[in-house]
DNA sequence: AGCACGCCGACT
DNA sequence: GTCGGCGTGCTC
């Protein structure tokens, strides 16, 4: 008998044992699919991780329901990779398989409920009222998902309830599986008839005499499908390429149909049929200094399988990868091109599509789940060499000739996934994944982060340099303009400064553009009651709510609790509720008033949020249409504009004052990215950043453009301080519903890793955010020797777990790990 | 993550 | 006495 490990998409720690049937037993193999019952009820899509021939001793194992791949679909490397994160992020293998694979390729039952036919209302006690209500729910539905159930009636515990009316006979449950996946399909038409089959031609000419458009259609139809040319072969025709051409309707066609001339049939297309090029233009030409930069990666790579290059911004980077990625598509592998969500814009692709055509493969999050599934068999399928340019999630896709991977604006935080596990981080398991291949990893940054940077000096990755921007463009002038000194003066309205107002208005008059960035969004981040001092707060989170003017709401930016700002104040009942601050709503609309006749655009959450919403934004400001754009962190990530001159930072005190040791970090790397949006063609751009610390180190290092000082200062905090690069942080967060069982749960599991690690564990603390969506939240922070093996932390942190873990608190919390927070 | 089971308070 | 809330433990 055959048996399989299997790894469930569940937050479990181990695999589970099933048993295979001898009728499918040469057919499965590791990194096959297959459906399992896992549980009373639940079916689940599980992938074999081990084939073993012994069964297990201490228990029963089931049989699995079905094998859902003939050959894997996930490949050897993948599963290995896979191991490797669950190890290293400290989270399970089920989790790291819910990211990897589309929902779709891993469909599971869900619980449908239908009332009873045979069911006789006088045979048992009469209904309780909950019963009742779920009876006249089913009597309206006919048939109900436990889900919907759950979600249509206010009441706990409804799982229990359906059992108990099924035991009673009145209802019926079922496990459904739900197919998710859609495959494409299109209709053929053909002719019923064989080519050589002359009378029945004549007939069916005959047929159609009388109506003109019928007659066209069918002509149109003998034409495409070259019956009328002997020496051809005879092809079936696509429904829309037929109506097309005989300029016909979907009722010609059926008519033709119905008179038994055409015959139509489906057919299912993979999106990305053909990996073969299509029209391609060559890689564009390097300048000298892009020239020397390639060269010294080449041969970088000999003596290092990850090479950092530092570019400043707008240095042409992108037009070094295509002649990397042309290299190596030409020895037959494939590349892996990440990049951050947000600058996967239509920019980018078409221009790396121009190059490498049909060969390139985009994925990222908006693609739909019947998508991304396509895109994963032709990955999966192809032998061709192919590059896919994606957002972190391409990582998993199942490349098997890996041979390059480039990580664009490696400092990016938002390569690191956050909420839920796996929290990995794309960038360090990019270099991972290469290493598994045998690949080669080209981080890239105008701002790498310290802990690339400090690998790079210390031999541990290669460096190359760019220093000049493309086409000879300067790097633009940074100046400050003092707020406090604006606010003694009163030279400011609201948070735009004179200088601020008057240098964007001359920018706009020499017809050029600006980009105005204000790191929060809403139009005012707190309400504040003038006569007793209250303030708006969410309900499920520690947070203030923030004033949305557009739709007069209150909102949460954390869970997304919403409420109408009220008229009077619900504390003392006066009509004297302000608010206080500036988002990038109200940013832009001061910008309105103060500048009459420019446009003003707005880029953050709230604006991009429907699906084309973000390039809509970037095609109207890069056509001229908008003059100015304001925004949240979205505008300082990759845009490329030939025409921004002026770069305004409403307030940079904000990114300088968070309490953490990354805080300088992202502050410069942000300061120095958006100011990089400035002057990237020509003109010498300008960049104003509205400060009351004109002072800061921070601020100094920015208005030079001096990565390299930078560094420097902040690698010395670091040893100092042992944070990363010199120590791995781990944080510990702790979970729950009640706050003092928080507190008690979170300083026990502290002081029992302090039994283990010493003085290496910091806290509990209180997060920045501390009770997010009804959940209180303690952290622990956990600073290992840089070089320590996650495994055994890993190991040693369930041991102090364990030492604890009977402690009613403890039980009744949640924890979990953050391996490289961001 | 589900889901079942069992303990306990509160209402017929 | 039962109903239904919640805490606890198991799933191959």
């Amino acid at each position: 008998m055959l048996y399989v490990e299997a790894i469930l998409p569940l937050p479990l720690y181990s695999t589970f044992t099933y048993s295979v049937p001898d009728s499918l037993a040469d057919k499965i193999s590791v990194g096959s699919r297959i459906l399992v019952q896992f549980g009373r009820r639940k079916y689940y899509t599980a992938l074999v991780a081990s084939l073993c021939s012994t069964p297990p001793k201490d228990y029963e194992v089931k049989e699995i329901v079905d094998l859902l791949d003939s050959s894997p679909i996930v490949r050897r490397p993948q599963i290995q990779f896979w191991e490797w994160m669950a190890d290293y992020y400290m989270c399970a293998p089920g989790d790291v398989m819910k990211a990897a694979l589309p929902s779709a390729l891993k469909p599971e039952s869900e619980t449908v409920v239908t009332l009873n036919r045979d069911y006789e209302p006088s045979a048992g006690e009469p209904m309780s009222e909950k019963e009742a209500l779920v009876f006249s729910l089913l009597e309206h539905e006919g048939k109900m998902r436990l889900t919907d159930i759950e979600h249509s009636l206010e009441i706990g515990d409804v799982a229990r309830l359906i059992n108990i009316m099924f035991e009673k006979g009145i209802i019926e449950v079922a496990e459904r599986m739900v197919n998710k996946y859609r495959a494409v399909k299109k209709t053929m038409v053909k002719l019923t008839i064989d080519r050589d089959d002359h009378d029945a031609l004549h007939e069916f000419m005959h047929l159609v005499s009388r109506s003109r458009k019928q007659e066209q259609m069918l002509l149109n139809f003998l034409d495409q499908s070259r019956f009328l040319y002997r020496s051809e072969p005879l092809v079936d025709i696509e429904k829309e390429q037929l109506l097309k051409g005989s300029n016909g309707s979907p009722a010609i066609l059926k008519a033709l149909c119905d008179k038994g001339i055409l015959t139509t049939y489906k057919v299912v297309v993979n999106r990305f049929e053909s990996a073969a090029p299509n029209s391609t233009t060559s890689p564009a030409s390097l300048s000298e200094a892009q020239q020397k930069a390639l060269s010294e990666i080449r041969e970088s790579f000999r003596d290092y399988s990850t090479v950092l290059l530092h570019g400043v911004t707008g240095s042409g980077k992108t037009e070094i990868y295509t002649h990397l990625i042309d290299e190596v598509i030409r020895q037959g592998n494939q590349v892996l091109y990440l990049v951050p969500e947000i600058s996967l814009t239509t920019q980018l692709t078409d221009r790396v599509r121009k190059v490498f055509g049909n060969r390139l493969i985009v994925y990222h999050s908006k693609f739909s789940d019947s998508e991304r599934v396509d895109i994963w068999k032709r990955v999966l399928s192809s032998n061709e060499p192919l590059i896919v340019l994606g957002a972190r999630s391409a990582l998993f896709l199942p490349f098997h000739r890996l041979g390059l991977v480039i990580v664009d604006e490696e400092h990016e935080s938002s390569y690191k996934q956050y909420d839920p596990a796996p929290r990995y981080n794309a960038r360090d398991s990019a270099i991972m994944l290469a290493h598994m291949h045998g690949a080669k990893t080209l981080l890239a940054s105008a701002t790498p982060s310290i802990e690339t940077y400090y690998k790079s000096l210390n031999k541990k990755y290669g460096l190359v340099k760019l220093t000049e921007r493309f086409n000879g463009a300067n790097l633009p002038d940074v100046d400050f303009i003092d707020l406090r000194e604006m606010r003694k003066r009163k030279t400011i309205k609201g948070m735009i400064s004179t200088p601020l107002k008057l240098i964007t208005q001359e920018t706009l008059e020499q017809g050029g553009q600006a980009i105005i960035f204000q790191n929060r969004r809403g139009f005012a981040p707190v309400a504040i009651c003038r006569t007793c001092g209250w303030t708006p707060k969410c309900r499920d989170c520690d947070v203030s709510l923030v004033y949305h003017k557009q739709s007069n709401m209150l909102r949460c930016h954390y869970c997304g609790y919403s409420t109408l700002l009220p008229r009077v104040c619900p504390a003392c009942g006066e009509n004297t509720i302000d608010v206080y601050g500036y988002g990038t709503e109200r940013i832009a609309e001061d910008l309105h008033q103060l500048l009459p006749g420019h446009r003003v655009a707005r880029m953050d959450l709230d604006t991009t949020r429907n699906k084309d919403g973000y390039q809509e934004i970037i095609e109207e400001f890069s056509s001229g249409e908008t003059d100015i754009l304001v925004g949240t962190q979205m505008v300082t990530k990759g845009l490329d504009f030939d025409n921004v001159r002026l770069v305004g930072v409403i307030n940079a005190d904000t990114l300088l004052n968070f309490p953490d040791f990354r805080s300088n970090e992202r502050a410069f790397n942000m300061l120095e990215q958006v100011s990089g949006r400035s002057g990237r063609r020509k003109e010498r751009g300008r960049v104003l950043i509205q400060t009351s610390r004109p002072d800061d180190p921070v601020l100094g290092f920015v208005r030079n453009h001096d990565y390299e000082g930078f560094y420097e200062s902040e690698i010395a905090d670091r040893q100092t301080f042992g944070y990363p690069p010199f120590t791995k942080v781990i944080m510990l967060y702790v979970k729950n519903r009640n706050a003092t069982a928080v507190d008690k749960a979170a300083s026990f599991l502290a002081g029992s890793l302090r039994n283990i690690f010493g003085n290496r564990v910091l806290g509990p603390d209180r997060p920045f955010v501390s009770r997010i969506a009804t959940m209180h939240l303690r952290s622990i922070m956990l600073k290992v020797e840089a070089a320590a093996s996650m495994k055994k932390v890993k190991e040693l942190c369930r041991r102090a777990y364990l030492d604890v873990a009977s402690d009613p608190d403890v039980k009744s919390s949640t924890i979990y790990y953050d391996v490289d927070p961001v």
